[in-house]
DNA sequence: TCTTAATTAGGAATCATTCTTATTTAAAAA
DNA sequence: TTTTTAAATAAGAATGATTCCTAATTAAGA
């Protein structure tokens, strides 16, 4: 099965139509390492698919949200960001450079997952669980490295 | 000292002068429980004083931030918080009533902060750390607790 | 191939936030 | 206390990300 087949089976699988602008759109936010916003995919897309309409990115980006296949990133610059790398991770957002760098680690995960299971929160059912951190990148050419 | 005088006191330590407008916007967030947003600030204010601008309320909101009186919160409905709550502190925010509620506890700051110590993040300089909980209200009508 | 419900394109509308500028004011100086 | 003036505000306009609307298109099942 080819990339083009499993993008298609993975739309099948929630119940939704493969059609070519959510394999695009889709695509697009698998292969991107940016964490983009709807017009960053609007750019990357558009020469391939001069017809595809920004209206188009927003009502996919929120249909793939809600499939779960796609999760959006909060940043402070009123612009959402999105992601399709699905499991439990944080995110470094560098205020200066408005990159979202993926910080992952499982021993944090399950620390931060523990300590909240063994509080018991009465009355919410959690969703999701994230570790935001926000900083300023020092050397805006170099990138940031976690050791 | 009065409180009047201690919100004077507050806002001429960071350099500000001490207007009615910032008085009036400061004392609504610190009073109210409710993580509120500025239009939020003000409905709270208006009754009380007519001709303060909602301009006026995000261009003090912007200079309380600056000054670190105050912080954003951020949530994925579009419209930005305020927390007077200056502290490190988590949330928790309830999808389905924009609840944005208070998550204090030292014992998971610290184990955060040594964790993230322990890793050294190379050409980042960290300005925050917060933990983000989301989830639905089982019951809307009650509130949600940690014990 | 036909049918049809779902999806899309494109433009208009929305709405939170920011900007602009004339007016007002806090607070330092006299 | 009065004067001075740089900073702050009010009011409305502008911006820009996102959502809405609707006629045309299309994926996928019959
Ligand atoms: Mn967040
Ligand atoms: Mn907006
Ligand atoms: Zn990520
Ligand atoms: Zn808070």
């Amino acid at each position: 099965m080819n990339q083009f087949e499993q993008l298609k089976e993975r739309l099948s699988e929630v119940g939704l139509k493969a059609t070519q602008q959510r394999m695009v759109i889709f695509h697009s936010i698998m292969t991107s390492k940016n964490h983009p916003s709807a017009e960053n995919i609007f750019e990357q897309v558009k020469s391939s698919n001069p017809s595809l309409s920004l209206a188009t990115i927003y009502s996919t980006l929120e249909t793939l949200v809600d499939k779960g296949l796609v999760k959006k990133v909060l940043v402070k610059d009123g612009v959402m960001r999105y992601d399709a790398h699905i499991g439990t991770h944080n995110h470094i957002y560098c205020t200066n450079t408005s990159e979202i760098i993926d910080f992952e680690d499982e021993e944090l995960n399950q620390m931060i997952k523990k300590f909240l299971a063994s509080k018991n929160i009465e009355n919410l059912n959690i969703k999701d669980i994230s570790l935001h951190i926000e900083g300023e990148k020092i050397d805006k050419r170099k990138s940031v490295k976690i050791n």
